[in-house]
DNA sequence: CTTTAAATTTAGTCTAATCTAAAATATGTT
DNA sequence: AACATATTTTAGATTAGACTAAATTTAAAG
């Protein structure tokens, strides 16, 4: 079994993996985990020891064949909890991920087996993203940022890169929701800010906005 | 807020100050904790600079106010996960313990509010104690251990002392469960040992099993 | 009332995870 | 290529919680 501390490194380097191509840098891990970089490469030395992840001196880490299966587990467990505290127990969205940053560490398959059954195996989490299954395989939506679009295009918003409360807010405030169609009406090139249809609204929005919601065309 | 430590050596402490009159002994302490003695002490120097128990060298430990109300909150938190985890996924009342041991620990006011709504309110855990409301308040049903209990005397099931997984096996092996009636066939004054009628069947228990069972009268 | 055994505490050590400060390495300009 | 800057690592210290071994206090038995 492993520590608190050390679930949370390989899930933080899971995660960087996906946006970092090559090792992940150290400083990049401490930010993540609101730590010092001292005790980032600390711990990466420690998983290193224990063949989760591979690490090269001042180069950065990447998880290794046992470390990823650790980080997609906790990852499961985290979006099974924020199905369950949104479907259930009717949280809103924007409230779920603390709670689940807690019970994501509860140590039991059979547990997960069976919130997963109760959920009827959900396939996305309440910010629409995707649930590992239980042998860590994860459904790739064909999805890209509202950012990359070019003005007339459209589609379905699938899911959310930020999921700060504050960010979660806005949406809701202007009715978006995982499933709502966005289309693009305009977008400026200076700064990468856009207009866009949502429903029988119309919205500006910032480049940093559009660049933190994933839509399938 | 308080560690992990803290939370189970209260509720340690808590679950001892019920069976016993006076100060809770130290090695009493690390014995349900599979700590040691001097663990123990350590903790209890601790919690009563934190004004959570009131402590005398070589004399005991008692929970304070304070104390009695963390202590009180964990153990809600425990029953109502055990709840959940029987009632809605399925668990049976024998595999649920370890698993809240950890859920307990989840910090929220929120979650457990909506848990105990969403699970309507239970009274009960599975295993027929009672569950601390919102404000810590225990409903103290008038139960008695079957091994009080005298020939010719009858009542239902209503709780288990021990929660272990053999003893819990072992009622279900014979189809004893919360709510089961049990009479008092013959009681053997030697060795407490007694012949109890379960539904159609008798049964030999011997005094440790009749020392774990609550009867209502 | 003394002796012995049991319970408890103290003293000192260890590990996991963190931190600060200082040293080492890498990167990017001129 | 050389230097400034940013990144990363090392060294050393700290804290929570646990442990062992030794010392102390209490309780029990003669």
């Amino acid at each position: 079994m492993y520590t608190l501390a050390e679930e949370n490194y390989l899930k933080a380097i899971y995660h960087l993996q996906q946006e970092i191509n090559g090792g992940v840098p150290t400083n990049a891990i401490a930010e993540m985990l609101h730590t010092k970089p001292s005790s980032a490469t600390d711990m990466v030395q420690k998983l290193a020891d224990k063949e989760l992840v591979s690490y090269v001196r001042y180069k950065g880490t990447t998880l290794s064949k046992a470390g990823k299966k650790v980080a997609i587990g906790i990852v499961r467990k985290h979006r099974l909890w924020e199905v369950f505290l949104v479907e259930k127990l009717n949280f809103q969205w924007d409230e779920v991920h603390d709670i689940a940053e807690q019970l994501e560490h509860v140590k039991s398959d059979v547990l997960i087996d069976k919130l997963d059954q109760f959920l009827d195996h959900p396939d996305y989490d309440p910010h629409g993203d995707p649930i590992p299954d239980k042998n860590g395989n994860i459904k790739s939506a064909d999805k890209r940022l509202l950012s990359e679009l070019s003005k007339k295009d459209q589609g379905i918003l699938v899911g959310v890169r930020e999921t700060s409360t504050e960010f979660l807010q806005f949406l809701d405030k202007r009715n978006i929701a995982i499933g709502t169609p966005i289309k693009v009406l305009g977008k400026e090139f200076f700064d990468g800010s856009m207009v866009i249809q949502v429903k029988s609204e119309q919205f500006f929005i910032s480049k940093k906005i559009a660049e933190n919601l994933y839509i399938q065309i």
